[in-house]
RNA sequence: UGAGGGUUAGUGUAGUGGUAACACGACGGGUUCUGGCCCCGUUAUCCAAGGUUCGAGUCCUUGACCCUCAGCCA
């Protein structure tokens, strides 16, 4: 019995699938596809798109193409194509044989350029990039023709033909469609559809020294690849009317561009650039800092790729601007491996505690759930003895009203254990607490008092003479405002607490053989994975995925501010 | 003040003329050998103003505010 399948949520793109489909508008078809540009890393937010098109054809029984938009030969290449396809693999998707790149299509793009040529509908334009600029005219004002657009199509066939054969340089010349120099929309006015640019390219190396712009090249291979339903970002709105213009040109299949708006994030920046700006400027450690919003960034931290799914699921999809709260994506992070992760017992600031009744040289073995949400996952074996550790935050000499942890003279449960009593605390000169003495109850083996009695709490321990040391690295949101993509400069506004390393970690045994990317939750802190980078069989490393939803730190908060 | 979009709880989405739904968050409570999970409850009259209608978040009008576009990037 698995769990059931979350009815999936209503959007507009959906509804205007089902209508085609009731229409016959593509003969039943759905066919979508994801296009990336291999030129950096794949983060969450194309991961909304990811899920968004592979999610549709999987519904709508279609297919989702993956197509590399390599257009630009300066600056992509082969590792990002790489990388891209191994995070949508993790992911969870398959385009089956379904990889195309653009380039594929260059020939019979140019083909396309020389029929829209011959129709008098494109024209090499030989003015500088600056002129054409200064051509287009603005926002209000209409451009101006330029003195090359009335060039025959004998002239212009020639022209583009030594474009291509390389006998221009770089910015010479650039051929563009003819359409409207006053059109209202400025991406009308005689866009550039084919640029030189004499740059190797990944895939087809020297063969080619003029390259399709994006707009020209998107909609066609949209057209040949049989595309139904072009999902794309909001931005690109504005180059609709020329993706149906120049489809229609050429009397293409025509598949229709729609736009939905693209995934913000608050504490966190998602635009490709700034996300280089990290890593060049080394705020991060790479492309896969545990802090990143990319998907290798996700996957190094310990986030499930159905976290991921979930997440993208739950935000919907709708054309208004929106900034998603980050705890959603925690939220789904911590539903997902609540269900999963193995429960084990960790103590991230050791406090040294001494049961003075507790015999010398005694260990006993104490059972355990590996996680009370899957009895299938079974229990396991965990070593008691005299001294262990606790969480230093987990004592308090003077505690406050609220606070059921240990204190002196107070009785609290070791998970699985036994119930102590705090006797006495030990201190150096300087008022600093180094370790407590405690009094067991032999009686309460397991955990439980037969008398009935009751603890307030219930603590998680590490035996010390079985504890293995461990390295432990607490991740906190990047940024320390909610929007730093909105800062004048989002690099002042990094959170110089977003990584706290703990070095002097004590970890049950159990965990003495995690494998690298071994997820986990460090019962009563959160969920943790062992990092795939740097750790070492004997010296392990841990990630914290995220914390566990914390009542005690807001009735915390509250106190202060009541006080 | 050119063109194209957008505006429903703190956040994100649903609602396609019949009297606002779901999720997260927040707050309160229950349960508990994780102050976790789970369970229960509270949390909006739909940007504004007019109009059409027996009835409007949904249709019309006017206005306000926000986003995108002047790369030989995508």
């Amino acid at each position: 019995m698995e769990a059931k399948e979350r009815t999936v949520p209503p959007n507009f793109i959906r509804h205007v699938i089902e209508e085609d489909l009731r229409t016959g508008k593509y003969d039943g078809r759905v066919v979508t596809r994801f296009p990336p540009e291999p030129n950096g890393y794949l983060h969450i937010g194309h991961a909304k798109s990811i899920c968004l098109n592979f999610g549709l054809a999987g519904e709508y029984g279609g297919t989702c193409h993956l197509r590399f938009d390599d257009t630009n030969p300066g600056k992509e290449n082969i590792e990002f194509v790489n990388a891209i396809q191994a995070d949508l693999r993790w992911l969870g998707f398959d385009w089956d044989r379904h990889l195309y790149f653009t380039s594929d299509y260059f020939d019979r793009l140019f083909d396309y350029a020389i029929a829209l040529i011959k129709m008098g509908k494109a024209y090499v334009d030989s003015q500088s990039p600056d002129e054409i600029r200064q051509n287009r005219g603005t926002l209000k004002e209409p451009g101006t023709d330029s003195p090359y657009r009335n060039r025959t199509a004998a002239e212009n066939l020639d022209l583009f033909e030594k474009m291509k054969t390389g006998d221009f340089g770089e910015g010479a010349c650039v051929l563009r469609a003819k359409i409207d120099m006053a059109a209202p929309n400025i991406v009308m006015r005689d866009p550039a559809l084919y640029r030189i640019r004499k740059q190797p390219h990944h895939r087809t190396e020297g063969l080619w020294c003029i390259y399709p712009m994006y707009d020209f090249a998107h909609c066609l291979s949209d057209s040949i690849e049989g595309i139904t339903h072009s999902i794309c970002t909001l931005e690109f709105e504005n180059n609709r009317e020329l993706y149906d213009w120049i489809l229609d040109a050429l009397n293409a299949y025509h598949p229709q561009q729609i736009e939905f708006a693209r995934l913000n994030l608050n504490y966190t920046v998602l635009s490709k650039r700034k996300l280089i700006t990290l890593v060049a400027k080394n705020h991060v450690s790479g492309w896969d800092d545990p802090r990143m919003p990319t998907i290798s960034g996700l996957r190094r931290r310990g986030c499930p790729p159905e976290a991921i799914r979930n997440f993208c699921e739950r935000i919907g999809v709708a054309r208004r601007d929106s900034t998603v709260d980050f705890a959603l994506l925690e939220y789904c992070i911590r539903e997902e491996l609540n269900k999963k992760a193995h429960r084990v017992m960790a103590v991230l600031n050791p406090l040294r505690v001494v049961i003075e009744n507790y015999p010398e040289d005694q260990t006993e073995t104490l059972s355990a759930v590996n996680n009370p949400e899957d009895a299938g996952m079974g229990t396991r074996e965990i070593p008691f003895s005299k001294v262990f550790y606790i969480e230093r935050e987990d004592f308090m000499e003077d505690p406050p009203k609220k606070f059921y942890r240990l204190a002196p003279g107070r009785e609290v449960r070791l998970r699985y254990a036994y119930l102590v009593t705090c006797t006495d605390v030990i201190k150096d000169g300087n008022g600093n607490i180094l370790e407590l003495r405690c009094t067991y109850d032999p009686a309460t083996r397991g955990g439980d008092a037969p008398d009935g009695r009751k603890v307030k709490s219930t603590l998680h321990w590490v035996s010390a003479r079985h504890a293995i040391d461990a390295e432990v690295r607490l991740y906190d949101a990047l940024f320390s405002v909610e929007n730093p993509g909105a800062e004048e400069d989002f690099e002042s506004v990094l959170n110089p607490k977003s990584v706290e390393v703990l070095t002097r970690c004590k970890v049950e045994p159990f965990l003495k053989t995690a494998a690298p990317g071994f997820r986990c939750q460090f019962e009563r802190l959160g969920y943790f994975c062992v990092d795939t980078r740097d750790s070492s069989p004997g010296k392990p490393v841990f990630n914290r995925i995220v914390t566990l939803r914390d009542t005690w730190s807001k009735i915390q908060k509250k106190g202060k501010n009541d006080s």
